[in-house]
DNA sequence: GCGATATGTTTACGCCGTTCACATGAACTG
DNA sequence: CAGTTCATGTGAACGGCGTAAACATATCGC
């Protein structure tokens, strides 16, 4: 583990130690309250409150890491995609994300926040913008900027409707060809 | 008001009241507490739960209240749309809904439920049908299951993003140019 | 009328977020 | 190396929450 160096009244970092266990309870799925947390890496309650000013600013910071996590996801190899299969293959590694950390993705786009949150707004522009790029490499001569937002709305909403199992599919294999399905459809609509 | 009788012992309608209190708190932006809604609807704090298993029973509820305005809404005029306009305001519509009332549309979709809540599998499954039926009057000779896939995602991803704010847009007015910017970029994708 | 049943009340439990006064120890300063 | 300062921990306390159990009251079917 990665939480303390001697086990003192000072912890190391606690900080850190707090996000990590906040982190793998989001991904084990149950729900977690500050107590929680700090009695699972041994402080008392009060002690959180050093490093987070509330609830809302731990929930705040996860968002944040889970944001970096997903942009780093997305970017992968570092290779733009090239042709409309290859988008909608962005498409499936935002919907795999989504469903691979369901709770973490609720926490990062299905919950109010403070909008302007700087480090959020910076991860959101970087989503924003690798889009973008995207949009231009495979469609020259189009203005990327809607065609950014429609594709993000899109692998977004797919991501949402299926976390909810709004659409129908059982195994995320599934999903994986629902996306590529409804990429599919959307480039072939003027066939 | 709908909610009392004589204000006797009983109540009259308890159960409706306490779901008027909850929407109203929902479009007010302010979250609630169960005891807080007994509180104004004049009963004691364990009074609810003759009606509401829990809370979340109580959200669900409300989700599905939700859910049936949202599509009443979409429906509109009952007329199906004909054209791609069209169905660029069936999105306009879905998203106006969503930012109108952002704490319920995030009820509804933002957060873990019983994926089997039987009345909400079936506003479900109204939505889809709805969308269904709309592509199949759209793009006759189309696979109409992963457009209205598409289309839902979209519409959805769109409303999820702007109501977070990750898509830049001060006004609803703008807000709803984007939706139609972003349904005419993918439009004439094949330009 | 009367008993069953639905719907309310009271009280209580444990957990939560949060605050405040205090304790501890690490780091800087001379 | 001594002394102070500051970041980081503790402990006790507050009010609010969700929820359960035992009890009270009104309504409805016979």
């Amino acid at each position: 583990m990665s939480t303390s160096t001697k086990e003192g009244y000072h912890h190391g970092d606690l900080r850190a130690a707090l996000l990590s266990s906040a982190m793998t309870r989001l991904e084990a799925g149950d729900q977690f309250s500050l107590r929680a947390l700090a009695r699972e890496v041994g402080v008392s309650p009060a002690a959180p409150y050093r490093h987070f000013d509330d609830r809302e600013a731990l929930d705040s910071a996860l968002t944040a890491v889970g944001l970096r996590e997903l942009t780093a996801e997305l970017v992968g190899d570092g290779q733009l995609p090239e042709t409309t299969e290859d988008l909608a293959e962005l498409g499936v590694r935002y919907v795999g994300f989504a469903l691979r950390r369901p709770a973490l993705f609720r926490l990062m786009f299905g919950s109010a926040c403070d909008l302007d949150n700087p480090e959020r707004v910076a991860a959101a522009a970087e989503i924003r913008s690798l889009l973008e790029l995207s949009m231009r490499n495979v469609f020259p001569g189009a203005n990327p900027a809607p065609l950014a937002a429609a594709g993000w709305g899109l692998a977004h909403g797919l991501a949402f409707l299926h976390l909810e199992g709004k659409l129908p599919a059982d195994s995320p294999e599934q999903v994986a060809e629902d996306v590529r399905a409804a990429f599919a459809a959307i480039v072939s609509i003027n066939s």
